[in-house]
DNA sequence: CGACTTAAATTCGAAAAGCAAATTAAATTG
DNA sequence: CAATTTAATTTGCTTTTCGAATTTAAGTCG
């Protein structure tokens, strides 16, 4: 597109292969860019004198000879930078700090008020989870680059803006800008969703893959789509909405005022509602112990709760499979914390699922389960911010 | 991406550029894709040299001042390639010729015999159509540079590879190939579905728009998306299964052998199936007959009628909104020909629709019925076929 | 152990591509 | 018709990249 920038460009393109690759020699460099190798030299050298990337000895392998000049592998300078990423729950935050080559350097978790909470006691409680996060790696709040902020609800990432969010007591709130006023470090926004989606691209399963759907299931149900190794955020930032789903014409009420949603058949709300409401169940009060309750009695046979167990799967499979159908990803995978749902992601869910897919003579896409901490929003949440740093430090870089 | 070919790239793009563009004089060129005047002017006597472009006059407009010397439009030159698309249906071929600026030239349709055919004669079939297609304009097969090709079934576009249709009598045909050697020109085969797509984004209501869905319905119920400006074609070539989505749980049976497809709720087959099992009406044979009674009664108040039709737009209005739902689209758009379904591209259906999306503080998309003659297909095969006739065109300039 | 082989990385001169500034071209205005 | 305005082109220069030759850092062999 524009010109006049080619050398950022090809530097921005060399950074990025090598922070995807790993340590990667410069002749792989060559290969895999189709810049010729002396303009790899070049170009690499301005990135190590930047201190961006740094040369680390090469172990010797089977596959390859021995002979000759010695390859010398080239990775991130993890020294280079410092990202935080955090995600807002409802009474809690967690938060992760990572060197620029994506390693953990600290990691905390801190309460907060429950409920909706004005932006800007929010961003101060965000700014003191921060400084205790540095304060553990021996760092200070001025030595982080940027900070990638994870909050559910609709956020429209490209500028900052929270339409509406279960962390905030307003709406259309320019949080990003909120934020990066009150912390001085640059602030990305993104839907916590879409988190999820980003830590498989760049640390998880999904590293290998251009395409593939990320599904996460907690009280709510939540969905990330990798198309073309490109996070897909749809055009009002609201995209993704697979929890929110219709499975059953007039169906079950789902709590976002609607009917027949999938999350109204399969959520933690859902299951425990109508077990007791339908199933005469006595459940007590905490949504997190009933849930586990309904699901106990599943599993030793009590056939009321075995009922409304089985409906959940057949409407999960059911939404999995329209997405399969939608998509063709290469790749599903199921994404959880707790495994309190794991019955949603047992086989049998995943074969009720490739039953209802259209079938062609290649094979369907596999469907993985991917168990995780709750770090793993938190580290999506850095992995944003960290694109950004990486691009803005290509940027920055002098000439010779 | 690849180097050491800087020129042929920014001759393909100002080529993209004129093209989308329609006429369009130097200094726009340059302000849009922020390549310089200097370059501009000397690109595109590389590309006037080589007969791709051409000048015409520009008409003065009221907004631009008449001082000065006068913008001199450049435009697509039509005489440099002839471009033929063609979509076969299940008993007949409809073709269309296009110039190199996407002009109509001629245009043809014929009959083949009915069901699957062996791949060479339906190739046989395909050579005398484009023939007879050519001769229309007065020109020969050997005249046309490109064929773009649109099949049912489920298609490799990348590989020409076709794993069902239901025109062949086998699986997993390397058709393109088979067609390319038969034909001694360039081949590109596509899903029928994504064509609608293709025509949508070149020649349609598509064109200002880089997230859209294009929905058609016929006897089945296809899709095309355009995601980040670029058509989304999955990864095994069998996406946009819109029509075999799931809209009800061990629902209506589907010709495809899977139970509650959308598809099984508001096709063709579906409406009449419904109407003289359960609702008794006694109905002629031909499908499309029957379809048209059925409407008709539904319209002059039968009340059994009613109720068909009635559940085909709620359950065609939830299979929408979980598009929505899904890809947060700037536009949904309602192709078809024929208007025998217009009840399912009625304003009561969006209105259900928008009720059933999840709401935020921005106006939901757009949903446009777009109603287009039987040559939209063959154009959107050609279209397709024409912007690899642009690449070639570019690579095979020569330098001055 | 030193000459030879192999393969990665670097250097160097040349070529390509693009740009800014200056110039030319083609129109209107007064 | 001279002045003005705006588009397009030309010119000379800079930046960027590449190919080929060279250097470097190993292993191998006699």
């Amino acid at each position: 597109m524009a010109f006049g920038h080619q050398k950022v460009e090809s530097r921005r393109l060399l950074l990025r292969e090598i922070s995807q690759r790993g340590p990667v020699p410069r002749i792989d460099l060559a290969e895999h860019t189709g810049i010729s190798r002396a303009t790899v030299t070049s170009v690499t050298a301005d990135l190590l004198r930047g201190g961006l990337i740094e040369e680390v000895p090469r172990e010797s392998r089977a596959d390859e000879s021995a002979r000759g000049r010695p390859r010398v592998d080239l990775k991130i300078a993890g020294a280079a930078h410092l990202i935080a990423g955090l995600k807002v729950s409802n009474d809690a935050m967690s938060l992760v700090l990572l060197d620029f080559d994506g390693v953990d350097v600290a990691h905390h978790e801190c309460d907060i008020p429950t409920g909706r909470l004005p932006p800007d006691i929010l961003a101060q409680h965000i700014q003191s989870g921060l400084t205790d996060l540095a304060q553990k790696a021996g760092r200070t709040l001025r030595d982080i680059s940027a900070v990638g902020v994870g909050l559910a609800g609709v956020v429209d990432a490209q500028h900052g803006l929270v339409y509406w969010s279960p962390s905030l007591n307003a709406r259309n709130v320019p949080f990003g800008d909120v934020l990066q006023d009150h912390l001085g470090i640059a602030v990305y926004l993104d839907n916590d969703a879409n988190l999820v989606a980003m830590a498989e691209m760049t640390f998880g399963l999904g590293k290998a893959h251009s395409d593939f759907i990320v599904i996460t299931i907690e009280s709510g149900v939540g969905m990330g789509m990798v198309l073309g190794g490109q996070l897909y955020r749809g055009t009002r930032g609201c995209g993704a909405e697979f929890g929110h789903t219709k499975v059953h014409l007039d169906g079950a009420l789902c709590r976002c005022g609607q009917r027949g949603c999938l999350e109204a058949y399969i959520a933690d709300y859902a299951l425990v509602r109508e077990a007791s409401s339908v199933g005469g169940m006595s459940l007590t009060t905490p949504t997190s112990q009933a849930v586990a309750t309904v699901l106990t009695a599943a599993k030793s046979g009590d056939p009321t709760a075995r009922k409304v167990v089985d409906r959940a799967s057949k409407m999960f499979a059911m939404g999995l499979a329209n997405l399969v159908n939608i998509f063709d990803p290469e790749l599903v995978i199921l994404a959880g914390e707790q495994m309190q749902f794991d019955h949603l992601y047992a086989d049998t869910v995943i074969e009720e699922m490739r039953k209802s897919i259209v079938e062609i003579d290649k094979p369907a896409p596999d469907v993985v389960v991917h168990k995780w901490d709750n770090l793993m929003w938190a580290r999506g949440a850095a992995a944003y911010a960290l694109e950004f740093v990486q691009d803005t430090a290509v940027e920055a870089l002098e000439d010779a």
